[in-house]
DNA sequence: TTTTGATAAAATATCTACATTTTTATAAAT
DNA sequence: ATTTATAAAAATGTAGATATTTTATCAAAA
């Protein structure tokens, strides 16, 4: 789980600047799965010493994106089609729950700002690049998702969904691409988070809780398609 | 989330030793929370270098036993009781969850597990010395959930699991004797075990979900009596 | 006298460069 | 082909250098 990296006063160490870019790189594809990480690499490529790079990998460790295998260095994490259901069955589960708790102890400012959110993603029309498209699309989306489980009132599983979240990252990208440029899918998407908003407003506990089970589970057809 | 500390062929590294002896002793409360971790006592202490103890650290920070300000050192995580509520709501709500999922997916052998790891724990009589004691009831009774939870089927929610219970450690340390050296307590206890036995045997979800809901919650008026 | 502020000294965290150990690759010998 | 010996590469650890923060000291101002 992260550190502040953007925290005023808080001077990051090497081993944290190591590790927002190593973590960056690993989800963007940049090091692919299974990839050797090797430390003399790693020093010249980010100009960090072997120290700070071997905290940094070791916290990608305990985050799931990379392995180590003492004495013999670090890879990147592979992908699998075991991980992928693993991953999506537990986060489907327990960003239901996280929801059925948000419908119960969320305030009127929670429902403002879902709907606010929710507002602000089905008008994402007005930009330049594709790439401009995608990642504001990706911002506001999970903006949305983190509005809602925000009503939950329980750090810990926030923490917990945000654990999750970061070793589903590099399998959501492979659905990203195909769901933002699809009119189809972003307008299935689109009725979904509208069903999902009148339930949460209603206070529809059950009616909730099931539709965002699902609403995590549908990206997993395509991701399996695109699985290497 | 911790390494394997016991498989035959890993040569633990100095991190991953540090990282184990640090936490042992955080837990049962060597170090008290508050504390400052001071590199030069600590490689001293544990005759560990900075480099691997700075890892290990880290790690800790992660598993948010640990808290880190940047260029001002370590310290031993603050316990309260707004920390104690948030675990253990989160801790009820997950566990109760896992259960329901055991419930369903949990087949021939699981049965058979619970109800062997329900008996071990249920005879915890012929021993020694009362820390003897207090140590194989709280092994036995760890096994006894474990069983339960392993019927999931979810390595990711059960990698969860095991975060929270990393962080519930030192305020479940609290309750443990208090528990262990009171007959009515530990009563209380097998009757709460052989109820959740009976309901998970007899497949009825939504009893065993409420009853290990219910179950877990119970430790914290007593812990909340003992925090200082 | 008490408080404030500057400055210097000490303590401490962090990093780097080098040394050591372990693994892997290569080649010779059985 | 399999094993053994050797060299190269790589991971890990150590010690000392550097930078930062904290504490101590003391003088000037209130």
């Amino acid at each position: 789980m992260n550190k502040d990296s953007s925290s005023s006063t808080s001077k990051a160490n090497q081993a944290t600047i190591a590790y927002g870019l190593l973590k960056q790189d690993i989800i963007n594809g940049i090091h692919q799965p299974g990839d050797k990480l090797l430390m003399s690499h790693l020093k010249e490529s980010y100009d960090i010493g072997a120290g700070p790079m071997r905290e940094a990998l070791s916290q990608l460790v305990s985050d799931r994106l990379v392995t180590a295998i003492s004495q013999r260095g670090f890879r990147v994490a592979e992908m699998s089609l075991e991980e992928l259901t693993d991953i999506y069955d537990a986060r489907a589960h327990l960003e239901a729950l996280i929801t059925e708790l948000a419908v119960d102890r969320g305030d009127e400012d929670w429902e403002a700002n879902v709907l606010g959110e929710a507002h602000k993603l089905s008008r994402v029309n007005e930009v330049n690049s594709p790439d401009e498209m995608l990642k504001v699309w990706d911002s506001r989306h999970k903006s949305f998702h983190g509005a809602i489980a925000d009503g939950c009132q329980s750090n810990k599983l926030l923490e917990l969904r945000a654990s999750l979240l970061d070793q589903a990252e590099r399998y959501r990208q492979l659905w990203l691409r195909q769901t933002v440029f699809s009119q189809s899918a972003l307008e299935e998407k689109r009725h979904e988070h509208a069903e999902l908003v009148d339930a949460l407003l209603a206070r529809n506990k059950a009616k909730a809780k099931q539709l965002m089970y699902e609403h995590i589970l549908t990206p997993i057809p395509v991701i399996k398609a695109l699985l290497p």
